[in-house]
DNA sequence: CCAATTAATCATCTCATCATGACGAACACA
DNA sequence: TGTGTTCGTCATGATGAGATGATTAATTGG
């Protein structure tokens, strides 16, 4: 009744969580404002759209694992502790997700069973490789207006 | 208490959904069994270790799209329908994981915002296309044992 | 037709994720 | 010192996936 049309429609596929999806939301929305002064958390909830108590949550955890940096009461808010192009993915999401888990067969046996090391299994391995790639290796920077547009004169695309 | 081991750790990461993973084992297992009879549900829990009513409504669902066939009483069970190795993995969890769906941006964006395609977005996609055409283009036989034999060594692998 | 067998279904339970509202704690500034 | 601002946290609830036990329905073979 209060619905606020559900984020996630049932049986959708997401690799990554929502509440990650909500940290790099956020994380991205402070690195493109570059902002001097701290932004509070009831402005970051209007530009990414997320639950403010919700997000408050998830910033908070972001602050514990330095990733940002918090302060109270007026003039507070939050702000990038680091550079955003030496802030990998992977390390917003790691206080959500468990990447490192799964790495294992598609089937969830342990290894693949040492008498047939299936190819397959291991065409698999290759694919969730590359999610745990993409996460480990892309930088907020990278996802950011400017940063892309930086990588795609780089390559030369108009 | 009844706890018998969680089979996912909470925060793990999934890109298939547990009850898709139950259904491409029941379905690699029918293969493998490649028997004339059909197998009855006990037996498949047994041999995948899945709760057995939860796996019955898999196995059903799986019967009404075509995959499998079921018959009821004595000499009943499940049996493939069709051969392994024209049925595609992504057919088998279809049922159950919108695969199709998240196609698009990291972030839930419809599409990235066209003022800026994003360079590292179009990678994500390709993460995410890379899951997409292993499910695609992987059938069940590619997954079974005789079937990995026959794979690895076409390709010269001791 | 009866009895055993096996899938199909139903009602319910647990649990983690996501979400909300209210309250407490720190901080800036007058 | 006090007041308003803003983060921090707690208690609680909603929802969907996963799981379980009991019951119903279909089928075979005697």
């Amino acid at each position: 009744m209060t619905n606020t049309t559900s984020p996630v429609p049932p049986n959708e596929i997401l690799i990554l969580s929502q509440t990650a999806v909500y940290a790099l939301k956020a994380v991205l929305h402070l690195a493109e404002q570059a902002a001097h002064a701290p932004l509070r958390v009831d402005d970051i909830t209007k530009a990414v759209g997320v639950p403010r108590n919700y997000l408050s949550k998830v910033l908070h955890a972001l602050a514990r694992e330095g990733i940002l940096v918090s302060a109270r009461g007026p003039k507070g808010g939050f702000q990038l502790a680091g550079r955003a192009d030496e802030l990998f993915l992977g390390e917003v999401i790691a206080q959500f997700d468990d990447i490192a888990a799964g790495s294992g067969c598609l089937l969830g046996r342990e290894r693949c069973s040492d008498e047939s090391p299936c190819a397959a299994h291991q065409r698999w391995r290759d694919v969730s490789n590359a999610v745990r790639q993409f996460l480990d290796q892309t930088t907020i920077a990278d996802l950011t207006h400017s940063g892309a547009r930086l990588e795609l004169e780089h390559l030369g695309v108009d």
